[in-house]
RNA sequence: GCCGCCUUAGCUCAGUAGGUUAGAGCGCUAGAUUGUGGAUCUAGAGGUCCCCUGUUCGAACCAGGGAGGCGGUACCA
């Protein structure tokens, strides 16, 4: 069986998963969102800065390459001196990087915005890729909760700005957790990284899910088994009696959580600081029962050291087949006290977040809340030597404001009205023999047209109407398409 | 990383206890309509049946390996 050693062309056109290609409509609404997110977080007095997309890996912390494996996580290559540099993971990094360097000409606090792509490693999902957008917001420089409480209620409003319907923002502390964790005596660190994990899970997994994760273990449905914390059936019930804590005001949450805990240090302590959370978001506008007071809340654990928070879409997203996805948080947050200081020989303390812009617009585009392509309006040739008639054309509709292109291909009309239609374009501008002799332009206004022709079922009907059409003079051309456009949208 | 399922036309999927020319619907192209998209009718184009190796007279179908996709789980700055 001979074969030709000729590889398949179309085997070569693949592309890596998680890098994802995006057409206008995805496009469009990422732009969108980093403009109005983005002017939030200005509207609150942050400016932007913006770092390149390659940090060296030890200024970027915890994921020093290995010489087994140096992209375990990140995307890594050496440089011309050897020096490893990786693919910024998130925004914060270079952020206390760029602070640490330029701490002293600094105004302090440190209030900075900043978006762009990051990327990860690792395995993408829906949602989840492995380049995406992100747009963060930090202040560097100040302790207390109103730097806290400030990053929680901006971003709910970024949140809304930036077209989520239905969400919530969760907010906990570390406090809170090393409290409990104290208060059922569980001391060792593994042990305690199993229990907040295990919390962590609550949404996913359940109650029964999360008791036997702190209990003995958990085997999943693909009969894979997680070991558990080991914790007797007191400590069991005390953490879940914490877990379910979380209740629909904020108010109500900081009561139920006093309930389970009590002479605990630490655990006053983050009782305190969410109560005060809580006045400062009152103050700022944050809505109760939209940004909420939620144990659960875990996050980066190695990273954070105060408040943490998350936003997360409320509706039930389904993929293309109708199948529940779980897109997971949109974007989060919280205090990282030890990020900056890491550069510096002084404490400099920070807070701040990060939007899933990427992940937001994924999300989006499942529920169909973007909003639906809309194409130029296509002026169409139809004698290839009037071709500079068309353009005549198109550029008083361009100087009129109306995005507007001529059609560049070299088809008959029967074909440029099916570009039209398919580049989502409002309507055509058709001028042929007749319309030149008379000075006129026929305009078809395709979403009108497309209306009108549903009633149509006879076939001669069919091609004599003409639905959606006029025929105007040339002085008419612009208002009679502006006039069509406003009545359109 | 680990576990499970899947891979046939651009898309969604049929298919044969291994047997000549591999099918459907949608989409695409063209005509019916000498200057009209979306309806209708007709015709047409489009496939290394994921890849490699093996078993066999013969493999899209069977076996082994690999790749890719999907889902779960672990980790997640």
């Amino acid at each position: 069986m001979a074969k030709n050693k000729k590889p398949n062309p179309k085997s070569l056109a693949r592309k890596p998963r998680g890098f994802p290609d995006k057409r206008e409509d995805v496009l469009k609404a990422e732009l969108d969102m980093i403009h109005r997110v983005s002017s939030v977080y200005r509207l609150w007095g942050f400016e932007g800065i913006e770092t390149g997309a390659f940090e060296y890996a030890d200024a970027l912390g915890k994921f020093l390459p290995d010489q087994d494996r140096p992209n375990a996580g990140v995307f890594a290559i050496q440089d011309d001196d050897e020096q490893w540099m990786s693919l910024r993971y998130d925004l914060t990094a270079p952020l206390a990087r760029f602070a640490a360097e330029h701490w002293d000409t600094l105004p302090k606090p440190f209030r900075r915005y900043a978006y762009g792509p990051v990327w990860r490693n690792e395995k993408p999902g829906p949602g989840r890729f492995r380049e995406f957008m992100q747009c963060d917001a930090d202040t560097v420089g100040a302790k207390g909760p109103a730097a806290d409480a400030e990053m929680i209620a901006m971003m709910a409003e970024a949140l809304k700005a930036a077209g989520a319907q239905r969400f919530n923002v969760r907010v906990n502390t570390r406090d809170l957790m090393s409290g409990l964790l104290d208060s059922i005596d569980a001391r060792d660190e593994e042990t305690r990284l199993i229990i907040l994990r295990a919390l962590d899970k609550l949404d996913r997994l359940g109650l029964s899910g999360v008791a036997d994760l702190l209990g003995e273990g958990r085997e999943d449905e693909s009969g894979d088994y997680t070991k558990g914390a080991g914790l007797d059936a007191e400590r069991v019930k005390r953490v879940l009696a914490f877990a379910e804590s979380g209740k629909s005001s904020r108010g109500e949450t900081l009561e139920a959580l006093a309930a389970v805990v009590s002479g605990n240090e630490a655990y006053d302590r983050g009782i305190a600081e969410l109560r005060e959370i809580d006045g400062l978001l009152s103050a700022m506008g944050a809505p109760d029962g939209v940004v909420v007071f939620d144990p659960t809340i875990v996050r980066g654990l190695e990273y954070y050291t105060g408040p943490v928070f998350e936003g997360e879409l409320l509706d039930e997203i389904l993929d293309e087949k109708g199948r529940a996805v779980r897109i997971g948080s949109v974007g989060g947050g919280g205090r990282y006290d030890g990020l900056v200081s890491r550069f510096r020989n002084e404490e400099i303390p920070a807070t701040g977040f990060s939007l899933g812009i990427s992940r937001l617009a994924a999300a989006m585009s499942l529920t169909g809340e973007l909003n639906a392509l809309s194409g130029p309006v296509v002026v169409l040739v139809l004698d290839r030597e009037h071709v500079a008639d068309s353009h005549v054309l198109a550029h008083q509709l361009r100087a009129a404001g109306i995005r507007s292109e001529v059609y560049m291909g070299s088809s008959g009309m029967r074909p440029q009205m099916k570009y039209a239609d398919r580049r989502g374009a409002p309507a055509v501008v058709i001028v042929g023999e007749d319309e030149r002799q008379k000075g006129t332009v026929t305009i078809k206004d395709l979403i009108v047209g497309a209306q009108k022709a549903k009633a149509i079922k006879d076939n001669t009907e069919w091609r004599e109407s003409r639905p959606g059409q006029v025929e105007v003079s040339r002085d008419e051309m612009v208002a009679t398409i502006k006039g069509m456009l406003e009545a359109d949208n």
